[in-house]
DNA sequence: ATGGCCATCGCGGATGGA
């Protein structure tokens, strides 16, 4: 079974190329089961769910104009069950959240797909609000974990982990994604229980998964890896694999997040 | 380097992203 995560900032410009990578993963014998989609920026009505239908994907979908929006695709027969949008008791203008029970060997998997506030920058309002959806965030999923022990919380969560997901560690140490808060609450969602996938494995040095798009960020692989797919405990022992997908970040109009891949196992 | 790039809204240039 295979998950993925991809922050596509615009379903509007990107819904070809995501139509084309799906295509691709099915062509070479390993089909997308579930796809978490971040920065639709688009509203519901406006959603192709007639396209990825024809893809073979269902979907649930939590748009809004312009900014945010977040989507969760499986593909068929598989339905997204039990939907939730949002973290339930904190009230969010943004919708930055979308989590689904899907069919699994071993058992149904609970999928959160999320879209992490940026911040923009340590002491603004907005990096006060970061912090505050991540409380709200780690709340949630506590309760969530004891309902539903196999779940994975996937998206772009615009934090690092440490200096091996930043191209020059010294120059942004102290920056947005990097700083200490942030991190710390990336730790307190893993005490919860949950595993970054992508460290369970040996990786190429400088793996990331976003790259800005001035300066030739993505040729000269000036990145950082912010999009994260994170495993409950029940889970670690399935998981089988865990990649960045950098093709489509080559292509002509690309957004500047790579898909990350999660590959699991039978059990 | 005051920024470079990209998407949105909307038709100029501000805002947000990361």
């Amino acid at each position: 079974m295979k998950l993925a995560t991809w922050n596509i900032n615009s379903l509007t410009v990107r819904l070809p190329q995501v139509l084309e990578w799906l295509a691709a993963q099915a062509a070479a014998g390993a089909p997308v089961d579930v796809l978490a989609l971040q920065e639709l920026k688009l509203t519901d009505d406006k959603f192709p769910l007639e396209a990825f239908s024809q893809a073979g994907y269902a979907a649930a979908v939590f748009g809004q104009k312009t900014y945010n929006g977040v989507a969760l695709l499986t593909r068929a027969p598989r339905v997204p069950q039990d939907v939730v949008r949002n973290i339930p008791g904190f009230a969010d203008e943004m919708a930055r959240v979308i989590a689904a029970t899907v069919e699994a060997p071993g058992g149904p998997l609970r999928v959160v797909g999320a879209y992490f506030p940026n911040g923009q920058e340590p002491g603004s309002d907005k990096f006060a609000y970061k912090m505050r959806w991540l409380d709200a965030l780690r709340g949630w999923l506590r309760e969530e974990l004891q309902r539903h022990p196999r779940l994975v919380l996937m998206g772009d969560f615009n934090i690092t982990f440490d200096e091996r997901d930043v191209w020059d560690p010294v120059a942004l140490a102290g920056t947005i994604h990097c700083t200490d808060e942030e991190r710390a609450q990336l730790g307190a969602l893993t005490a919860l229980g949950l595993v970054d996938a992508f460290r369970l494995f040996e990786q190429p040095p400088k793996t990331f998964s976003w790259w800005d798009y001035r300066q030739l960020g993505f040729q000269k692989n000036r990145g950082l890896r912010i999009d994260h797919v994170l495993v409950s405990e029940p889970l670690r022992a399935q998981v089988a694999a865990c990649t960045i997908d950098r093709a489509p970040r080559k292509n002509k109009q690309p957004s500047d997040h790579a898909p990350v891949v999660l590959t699991l196992g039978a059990d």
